[in-house]
DNA sequence: GATTCTGAAA
DNA sequence: TTCCCTTCAGAATC
């Protein structure tokens, strides 16, 4: 077929995927249009390839986006006729989410719908025996039988019609309090920036049957607990707080006792040391989750029925535990807010989060925050290092197990970082890898302090504040810079190793060293990866989640001939910049 | 009574 | 698929 428009960037295929120029000029501006309803599949250096699919589509219109959008886009930017099996994809699915609507009817709940046809499908349905009760005489709608609210909408959305829930929720205790910048005189100017507000007002939505559920999405550093809090003060209500880790809750507590008017006996810490029920009680997963044994009940899961909460927040939604969801399930009349950086989870649950705590509401494209500043500009490298002749060996005969052991553990990538170094004399630089051994030996080679999961409390805390003040210059850290959310900033980190393809992972580890640093607001982020191995595979897929956000990943091998290194990489950093990596 | 250690779970 | 880290509860130790 001879192309229409040869100098447009986009191919739309029939099997759903889409395919996009890196090097057209319109390239940004494409990507940022295809990324509010599509997925980035593969990010190689000149195609890149989207997947529209039924739960993309389902987003894209839960937060705003319209069908008419979504074609314009495809029409305007392709180079063929978009094909006619994708368009109605796209008018099917798109449309999907509000076709089905959860509504209360006197005091029972009842699904509605326009359609006859999608009326018989639910009718007929196995999966949902036992979760409706009788049809409206005239057929567009039936009722649920009791407490069926959530496992309703989970089964629907796994057969593909998602639920747009409008029956309203309980009111919780009422609890007031102000936010610290409504205070006349107060000594820290505190406000929500101009997305943080219009997220907060999203999420509430006027009070209205649509607000009170949903997940708002926003890069690392965008202020995650302070649209919390813009939302927890729209509500004025009791308030469950779920999130990750210990420091985690400490750091909720601190940031609500800094920003509004709630004082220290009015906020509840619930972990494995302080079991606290307040107005806003702040917990883990974990202790949601601890039983005594694998057929023992969840001990702690009383806590949401210990008081009468009003908003329950789940705290980096992707990382929420499936036993939660149970749960969340059966907390549908509670208004729900779900905070997350990004939708992907590593379990292939985004359907659950979708339907139990409620679709996406507001996505902020971390490119967005770093034009206004909000966060740094980063530059991203990936550095292909071959393996030396002897590994290359040992890899030849390995299993696929061992194989990307030994790539990860190439120790070609020790000179490297030697090089990375000396291009950076004077930046803080974190070292980040996954396996012990290889940060001892880098420890030992570069005479750095390494920070594992048995470093004590103590030396950690010694080593942050010698990092933040510049006293040291160089920290080498394992897998506990996933989860040590008071870990100092730094402008420039090296990943030796990573977890397979863990693309929250390498998010995570990109955003310690997005936070503004003031004079030139640049970070550098290097990537390194053994050339021609499993690693290589798994870095690609790595890194799939900072490309759909806007990083690009400049890729550099020329340096090395497996004799070692062939030139100084120390003008790497110059590079990146003229590059515009 | 407070701290440190241990094992299980995810 | 690995390896690693965290959390929780309960026991051991000061």
């Amino acid at each position: 077929m001879i192309a229409l428009r040869p100098e447009n960037p986009l191919i739309a295929q029939s099997d759903r995927t889409l395919l996009l120029e890196v090097a057209n000029p319109a390239f940004e501006q494409v990507r940022d249009e295809l990324a509010r309803f599509a997925e980035l599949v593969k990010s190689p250096e000149h195609i890149h390839t989207y997947r529209v699919t039924p739960l993309s589509l389902w987003n894209a219109s839960a937060s705003g986006v319209s069908c008419e959008d979504m074609l314009e886009t495809l029409d305007h930017w392709s180079k063929y006729p978009v094909p006619q099996n994708l368009i109605q994809e796209i008018q099917d699915h798109g449309t999907r989410y509000g076709k089905l609507k959860l509504v209360r009817k006197g005091d029972r709940l009842a699904l509605e719908m326009e359609d006859r046809g999608l009326f018989w499908e639910i009718e007929n349905q196995k999966s949902l025996q036992g979760l409706l009760a009788e049809p409206y005489p005239d057929q567009r709608g039936v009722y649920l039988l009791d407490g069926k609210r959530g496992e309703v909408k989970l089964q629907l959305i796994r057969l593909g019609h998602p639920v747009q829930d409008m029956a309203g929720y309980k009111d919780g205790d009422a609890l007031p309090f102000q936010l610290a910048e409504n205070l006349a005189g107060s000594g820290k100017p505190f406000r929500l920036r101009a997305y943080q507000k219009a997220a907060a007002d999203v999420f509430h939505a006027g009070g209205g049957p649509e607000g009170g559920a949903g997940v708002l999405v926003l890069p690392c550093g965008a202020g995650k607990t302070v649209i919390g809090i813009g939302c927890m003060q729209r509500l004025q209500t009791h308030t469950l707080v779920l999130t990750t880790n210990v420091t985690a809750v400490k750091q909720w507590k601190q940031e609500l006792l800094d920003k509004t008017t709630l004082t220290d006996d009015q906020i509840g810490l619930y972990t494995g040391d302080t079991k606290e029920i307040k107005p806003v009680t702040i917990a883990t997963y974990q202790i949601l989750t601890y039983r005594k044994s694998k057929e023992a009940p969840f001990e702690h899961f009383k806590l949401f029925a210990a008081a009468n909460w009003g908003l329950v927040i789940h705290d980096e939604v992707h990382m929420l535990p499936a036993p939660v969801f149970r749960a969340v399930a059966e907390l549908q009349a509670k208004r729900r807010l779900g905070l997350t950086a990004t939708l992907v989870r590593e379990d292939g649950k985004e359907e659950d989060v979708f339907s139990l705590i409620g679709p996406k509401r507001v996505d902020v494209p971390w490119k967005v925050l770093e034009k206004d500043g909000f966060i740094a500009t980063a530059h991203c490298l990936e550095i292909r290092v071959p393996l030396p002749t002897d590994e290359r060996m040992e890899y030849a005969v390995a299993n696929q197990r061992q194989r990307f052991r030994i790539a990860s553990e190439n120790s070609m990538k020790l000179m490297v970082v030697d090089e990375l170094l000396k291009g950076h004399p004077n930046d803080p630089v974190l070292v980040i890898g996954q396996y012990l051994e290889q940060l001892r030996i880098l420890g030992a080679r570069l005479n750095a302090p390494v920070l594992t999961g048995q470093t004590p409390e103590k030396e950690r805390e010694r080593l942050y504040a010698e990092f933040k003040s510049g006293q040291l210059k160089v920290l080498i850290v394992s897998k506990v810079a996933n989860f040590a959310i008071d870990l100092p900033d730094a402008s420039v980190a090296i990943q030796v190793s990573g977890t397979f393809g863990s693309r929250q992972e390498e998010a995570q580890r990109l955003g310690r060293i997005l936070r503004p640093k003031g004079d030139r607001n640049v970070s550098y982020f290097y990537s390194l990866i053994s050339r021609d191995t499993t690693e290589q595979e798994f870095a690609r897929n790595r890194q799939l989640f900072l490309t759909e956000q806007g990083y690009r990943y400049l890729i550099e091998s020329r340096y090395f001939q497996e004799s070692g290194l062939l030139s100084e990489p120390s003008v790497w950093p110059q590079l990146l910049e003229e590059t515009g990596g």
